[in-house]
DNA sequence: CCAATATCAGGATTACTGATATGT
DNA sequence: CACATATCAGTAATCCTGATATTG
């Protein structure tokens, strides 16, 4: 209703409306919307989130390696782990672990409850880093200073609603 | 408040625990959490958006392209028009369309207004083929079918926030 | 001559497939 | 020997930075 060109000009919107007038309105068009709008803010938080912690030759990506080695007990975890718990390719974990290893933020070592296994074990340099990364993302508030309390809730749940429907939750 | 484990195991709620236990409640948590939900979903979508179009041979952002010539008067863009509608880099531009070229679903040709410029202009294979894809999109209702009206009107609200501060839109 | 429009060459990140070495 | 754990080689997609040819 009253879908109108808004105020300034949003080519999402501008998109789901010719969409509507091409498929019609029974064409799921605001599930169209949201699918463009969560590739175009994922796109903007990453730019966002890389050039914060650039600073210490991180991506978030290996950013997220470091915290959740900072999580665990003994600040070290199985290549496995790593690939599972941050939900990426057990090549990627190799690539990023290898890449942290360079600037010696980890260090690498075989499992000794696991011969086949490779431990990744954050360093004292790792744990400095993290500290400052952080504080850099804290400082930007991730990209998202504009949302309040109650719009990351709702925002949380919605998203929480899709992954379970991809069954990225257990249910 | 009583962010419990909560139904089941979400890992980004769980590492939304760790986070305020570590670098306390006055943390931005929320906005990781959120930040963290939009990459996940994000990830999720996209591959299923993949998979659906992947019979044509296209990806989403191929698909993509393919629509919005649709969209146009005469079905054909220059290639600056493409990337910038599309918000995407140059060379993606470049990259993009030749591939649709390759399979016969755009063709290239001189701009008669602008020497230095190409157009992009979709053929009627192409035309068949945003059909088909769009139908295969509709039938997974774009990964979304979890959400309600209600809740897609919210989300595309918040993140057109995000957006309009991250200085994607024009204010 | 300067600016605009692609395009190309090349580097970086991430993902995936298949093959492989090692160890359980 | 079958299975699990990485890792490596190779391919692909995307983004970005120059460099370049063509045209306005």
């Amino acid at each position: 209703m009253s879908a109108t060109t808004g105020p300034g000009f949003d080519p999402i919107q501008r998109a789901t409306e010719l969409w509507q007038q091409r498929w019609g309105e029974d064409s799921p068009h605001a599930a169209m919307a949201s699918a463009t709008s969560i590739m175009r803010v994922q796109q903007l938080l990453i730019a966002q989130l890389d050039a914060a912690v650039a600073a210490y030759d991180l991506t978030f990506a290996r950013y997220e390696a470091l915290v959740l080695l900072t999580f665990s007990r003994r600040g070290e975890l199985p290549m496995s782990k790593i690939g599972e718990r941050l939900m990426i390719h057990p090549t990627s974990a190799t690539n990023i672990v290898q890449r942290l290893s360079a600037d010696g933020y980890v260090e690498r070592r075989r499992n000794p409850r696991d011969g086949r296994g490779t431990l990744a074990a954050i360093t004292p340099r790792g744990r400095e880093v993290v500290e400052l990364a952080t504080a850099a993302l804290h400082g930007i508030e991730f990209g998202l200073a504009a949302l309040g309390d109650g719009e990351h809730a709702a925002l949380q749940e919605s998203l929480r609603k899709v992954r379970r429907a991809s069954g990225d939750l257990p249910d």
